[in-house]
RNA sequence: UGGGGUGUCGCCAAGUGGUUAAGGCACCGGACUUUGACUCCGGCAUCGCAGGUUCGAAUCCUGCCACCCCAGCCA
């Protein structure tokens, strides 16, 4: 897998320049999500991108939850959360969270004030607004703005005591109401929430520090040398800077920004994620066509497959737009070399076959992987009667179409070859079963004199297995659900999950659960785990096949 | 109309003044094939636009254009 050769991106380019000039002697990055919600595909490029860089130059990368907002937040998505980071198999250095540091927090704000550079406001929200100004007109200074440095020391810590209400009063740094820059315009460190209870801090405060007061501040009492973000947060650096700049902070970490992960078909924002979720379109969070990494893991993806992807996407500013076929080509890549082959067939039709003797069983072998002997091979049993896909028969068709036709001959996959003498069908002319009869002397074998081009995979009807299939196919109908402002569930794609009554061969019966195979000629599938815990034999099909017949037939109509 | 960013093949992305402008995905040919899979061979761009500097520019300068982000007591 092109998982050895090491990315190369504008962002390990400076870890480099900062390690050969000695500014840095070890790199530590951290992946810092909140903890509101699951993660996605997009946050596996951000943990990608910090802990691969922490393995590949010796470096630390820790966990930090990033919870300094108690209404949205929740212990349910932290023990997600770490989950899916071990999952995708990484380690962090350290666990932490910013609530651990609110304490220091606070004695950090309190040395702003002392400074003159934060002062406690008393504005409502909608004021605050306001004073704001706009992108093209400056703000105006707060009138609370120049308290002197006692006053707002009483008054913040009065706040922290719990004696004013929610929304009365802020702690605001004292920088430019003039600034071109909005984050620069007096931005918010502290507001009061008095009823919430936090996850990890419970009641203790009632006051709680803003991101961009915080997250400078989590990185350096950590002693991130890196701390990698997405672009959104550009015009966040100065502030970022500035809080580092002006309180005794133990290091001074730089901040830089990549663009996040756009993927066509899907969307990424928790917010529309959470929609799909609360207005059922999808089973949950861990629907196998979420782009979570939650719906990843159910619906088949390896850990592998996800971190090669975020290896091909490169790490850049552009913000730009994957297309699916990335990932999918990254899964098939992955499964192709370890997934075992076994045959499934997806929408059974009888096949008799007229001079095999009834009641016989015959026990065949057939390799597991048709490049890889050390992955063994298994038993398939061939009777009298068996199933073929419904696709791989026509009364007639074009010598292009390679399977089986009224008369003509095709290898029964790991078996005989079979010639087709009758179609026989019921009232309304529909093809209920096939007369076939076969030449014994082709296992392991040519016929004489004829070339035999197809290959059709097939189950026995009295040994095969019956079990549920779900074929998923992308969310969207749209490349791009999230423009524009049509309702997601106008978007969706009608056909992103087709459950089909299959048959299996006898060796997936007992496959574990969330077991991997490729189903020849069909694609790659892995066995539902959820359904598996209710005894059940479902298949989720994780990505099809490359299909250049799909595309033949469809460029000849 | 303020500020911050970004523009290299259909998509992603190397490139850091002198290379035939990497590579991957996709696509198009062809070989092989008991998976129309895999694999293999071959094809596939003058760098947003316009000027300028230079012996030489995707790389430097100037001016345009397009797109993204910012007016939460969210992150």
């Amino acid at each position: 897998m092109s998982e050895q050769s090491k990315p190369t991106n504008f962002i390990r380019q400076i870890i480099e320049a900062d390690l050969a000039s000695g500014k840095h002697k070890k790199i530590h990055t951290r992946f810092p999500p909140e903890p509101n919600g699951y993660l996605h595909i997009g946050h596996a490029k951000s943990i990608v991108l910090n802990f691969g860089i922490a393995e590949d130059y010796g470096g630390e990368c820790n966990l930090r939850f990033d919870d300094t907002n108690p209404h949205k937040e929740d212990v349910e998505y932290v023990e997600a959360i770490k989950e899916d980071v071990r999952w995708l198999g990484y380690q962090w250095s350290g666990l932490y969270y910013a609530s651990d540091y609110f304490e220091q927090l606070y004695q950090f704000a309190v040395e702003l004030i002392e400074k003159g550079l934060a002062y406690v406001c008393d504005l409502t929200p909608e004021q605050v607004r306001e004073y704001r100004g706009t992108l093209t007109e400056p703000g105006r200074e707060s009138p609370y703005r120049n308290r002197s440095v006692e006053e707002n020391l009483d008054l913040f810590r009065r706040m922290r005591a719990g004696e004013f209400p929610d929304g009365s009063r802020t702690l605001r740094a004292k920088i430019d109401m003039a600034s071109p820059n909005m984050n620069m315009r007096d931005p918010t460190l502290y507001r009061i929430r008095r009823g919430a209870i936090h996850h990890q801090t419970g009641d203790e405060w009632c006051i709680y520090p803003m991101y961009d007061f915080t997250h400078p501040i989590s990185d350096a009492l950590e002693g991130i040398t890196h701390s990698l973000c997405t672009l959104e947060f550009e015009d966040h650096r100065p502030l970022y800077d500035w809080v580092l700049d002006h309180i005794s902070a133990p290091c001074h970490p730089r901040q830089i920004e990549f663009a996040r992960l756009n993927l066509e078909y899907t969307v990424m924002s928790k917010r529309k994620l959470t929609q799909l979720v609360e207005e059922g379109h999808v089973e949950g969070w861990d629907d196998p066509r979420m782009p979570t990494i939650a719906g990843l893991r159910r619906r088949g993806y390896t850990p592998a497959a996800i971190r090669d992807f975020c290896n091909r996407i490169g790490v850049t500013k552009v913000d730009g737009t994957v297309e699916m076929g990335v990932l999918e080509a990254s899964i098939r890549e992955d499964l192709d070399r370890t997934a075992p082959r076994r045959m499934a067939v997806l929408d059974p039709l009888k096949v008799v076959i007229i001079n095999y003797p009834e009641g016989k069983v015959e026990t065949l072998e057939a390799p597991n992987h048709p490049k890889d002997d050390a992955m063994g091979s298994r038993r398939l049993k061939l009777t009298r009667e068996i199933y073929i896909d419904r696709a791989d028969f026509r009364e007639s068709a074009n010598k292009k179409y390679k399977r089986l036709v009224l008369g003509g001959e095709v290898r029964l996959r790991n078996a005989y070859t079979i010639i087709c003498d009758e179609a026989v069908k019921d009232d309304q002319g529909e093809i209920v079963e096939l007369r076939c009869h076969y030449d014994p002397d082709t296992l392991g074998r040519n016929p004489e004199g004829r070339k035999v081009r197809g290959v059709i995979h097939w189950v026995s009807a009295s040994e095969g297995v019956p079990a549920e299939v779900r074929l998923y196919d992308r969310l969207f109908r749209v490349p791009n659900p999230a423009a524009g402002d049509a309702p997601l569930g106008e978007l969706l794609n009608p056909d992103s999950l087709q459950v089909v009554q299959a048959v299996v061969e006898p060796a997936v019966a007992d496959a574990a659960p969330g077991e991997r195979f490729q189903f020849e000629r069909e694609g790659y599938f892995c066995r539902d785990a959820v359904e598996a815990e209710r005894g059940r034999l479902v298949f989720n099909r994780i990505v099809t096949l490359r299909d250049s017949w799909a595309k033949l037939e469809g460029k000849q109509r």
